[in-house]
DNA sequence: CTGTTAGCGCCTTCAG
DNA sequence: CTGAAGGCGCTAACAG
């Protein structure tokens, strides 16, 4: 069927375990030997058999990476940074050769991410990167951890992207700080004279939305405003219609409001498009704030403020921690900071008629 | 070390035989042994070594999905549709199970292009779908071609998604109507009185770039236009960067120009943010049309006329056909529509002062 | 530096 | 319906 090693060997004029050796460079071979093979290769356009090394070899080029969902830049990013570290090209080359990377889409679910992880360690993956926020669900938590472990049993490197810390004692993480981020945010709009400000949250039970909420509670705690505005703030999805809809419900709810901050870019521009609609002007009328500077932000009109999360950082370093080229710090945690992006979507509040 | 195939057989008491029998379910087996095998794998958290599998069984259950760039929605929303297809839950599920998605990031580089090929084909992937515009180069189509050829002998399954069709005999291949849409979108500007239109096309030598701009200049050209264009047409790379200093080097080529057709969406909203530079006003100054409508061209504000380009469901499709459940058409080409889709960033020109 | 010898873990005939 | 046996293609000791 397909040419093997064996056939290599054979034209050569060599045996198998040489050329397995010269496709592999770690270790040494006459340089004219190499130059044989390397030619009956060329000749036979042979392509290992992975599978079979793999099993051989009890080792795999295969590194997982999961998402949420592949089709929003902020995972989009995060994937390709991880990936371009990993593959051709990318600090993979250094070492055994290019991994590839496996991106699996769980869509949220926590069934399909245990899945997914199963199905990874099937293929005996060399590692396992889980970006963006984890559901807040003990069961699920416990089992996830239970995976993991299993997982890193098997020798798998697994790496947390954009997550909040597991349990200990927990794989390497790489966090963000949303809770500082979301914090200095509340406190520009403050700053700005806004004192009625709306808060569209993610889903509920995600991490990522609660230590954005605790920032933006923490904000107006420290500015005496704690109490009020718990019935300003709003949970949605994270997407473009849950900013629409969060924003017509907060405009109804509380026609006073001056500002809005949205759980993320995308989710701020359904709120503007809300605004749009509803006739008020940005900043004008009304500031609105986002959260991780996706490439648009910067480009949209007005351009809107937010926080920049470095996304395309931390996948880089998750990679070179996946690819085991990185050590990762005693405790296992590195927090990646957010820094405030003031742009024109805010603004001080309009004076009052 | 790991837990295998003979442990749960000996501790079901049955023969490896067998225990391979009811995990692949292709083959009777009595329901009680089944249930006490089940048991087994449970107790002693068995999971399958794929690669093994792979390697007796002569087929892998991964799939390679080759993407110009992930972090680009554009590619984000059809490998996610591709892999929705394959994975847990989607159309894979039916018959041998689950496949896993490889997305491979060629950033646009043919040499990678060619690598991530092989290193599928060394996984033996089961099926390979390449997303997007090819790179026109007749030496690098023929090695393309070539490669593709090799993977389909050696039983993987490949499809185009979003690419013109190869050179007979090809791979099955969806391919978007760039050109249609393209030239109804120019009509719709000539329609609305611009007379004096720029193009940001994108990079030269892609399949995508010049089908558009085909349908650009056969509007022209049908409205007696064709001669004076070709300066307003300026190429550059598929991103905001390239619309932002294109619209102002048009600017500064033709002051007169009333509207703009850009690439794609981001582009276009490079294109947005320099006229908001310039001062000036879009749609009342100059129009402004993308192409692709991506989530967010509905959003931005003035919501932006495009061209709808059916990613979702080409990358269902493409899954489909990947997995071998869909029948490709007799001569392998399908061709999906694209519609125009007016909003606001488009209207009349100024009038003339 | 190179060849020989055993498996890696599973699937798949072939008997029973 | 089930067990036994061989081999998928490659790598990793070991000798030489």
């Amino acid at each position: 069927m397909s040419v093997t090693l064996a056939d290599v060997a054979a034209r050569a004029g060599v045996s198998a375990a040489t050329v397995s050796r010269v496709l592999n460079g770690n270790y040494p071979v006459a340089g004219t030997t190499r130059a044989r093979v390397l030619r009956a290769v060329e000749e036979l356009e042979y392509v290992v058999n992975g599978p079979a090394s793999a099993l051989a070899a009890a080792s795999s080029d295969l590194v997982g990476v999961l998402v949420n969902d592949i089709a929003d830049p902020f995972f989009g990013i995060m994937a390709g940074a991880v990936q371009a570290q990993l593959g051709p090209g990318g600090d993979g080359d250094a070492g055994p050769g290019p991994r590839m990377a496996i991106v699996c889409n769980t869509g949220g679910s926590r069934e399909r991410e245990l899945t997914y992880l199963t199905l990874l360690q099937r293929q005996r993956a060399a590692a396992v990167v889980l970006t963006g926020g984890a559901v807040e669900d003990e069961e699920h938590t416990a089992a996830l951890s239970a995976r993991l472990r299993r997982l890193a049993a098997a020798g798998a490197r697994v790496v947390l992207c954009g997550r909040p810390p597991l349990p200990e004692p927990g794989p390497v993480t790489l966090t963000f700080d949303n809770r500082g981020g979301a914090r200095r945010l509340t406190e520009h709009l403050l700053g700005l004279g806004h004192r009625v400000i709306g808060y569209l949250a993610g889903p509920a039970a995600r991490t990522t939305t609660r230590h954005r909420l605790e920032g933006h509670r923490a904000a107006l705690a420290a500015a005496g405003l704690a109490g009020g505005h718990e019935r300003l703030i709003v949970h949605g999805a994270y997407d473009r219609a849950a900013g629409y809809d969060g924003a017509i419900a907060l405009l109804d709810r509380e026609p006073g409001l001056t500002a809005v901050i949205a759980a993320n870019d995308t989710v701020a521009l359904g709120v503007c498009a809300a605004f749009r609609d509803r006739g008020l002007r940005v900043p004008e009328d009304v500031s609105v704030a986002g959260f991780d500077d996706l490439p648009f932000a910067a480009d949209i009109t007005p351009s809107l403020t937010t926080v920049r999360v470095p996304l395309q950082e931390a996948g880089a370093h998750a990679g070179r921690l996946a690819l085991g080229h990185d050590k990762a710090p005693a405790d296992g945690v590195i927090t990646c900071p957010t820094t405030l992006v003031p742009r024109f979507s805010t603004a001080p509040p309009p004076e009052k008629a």
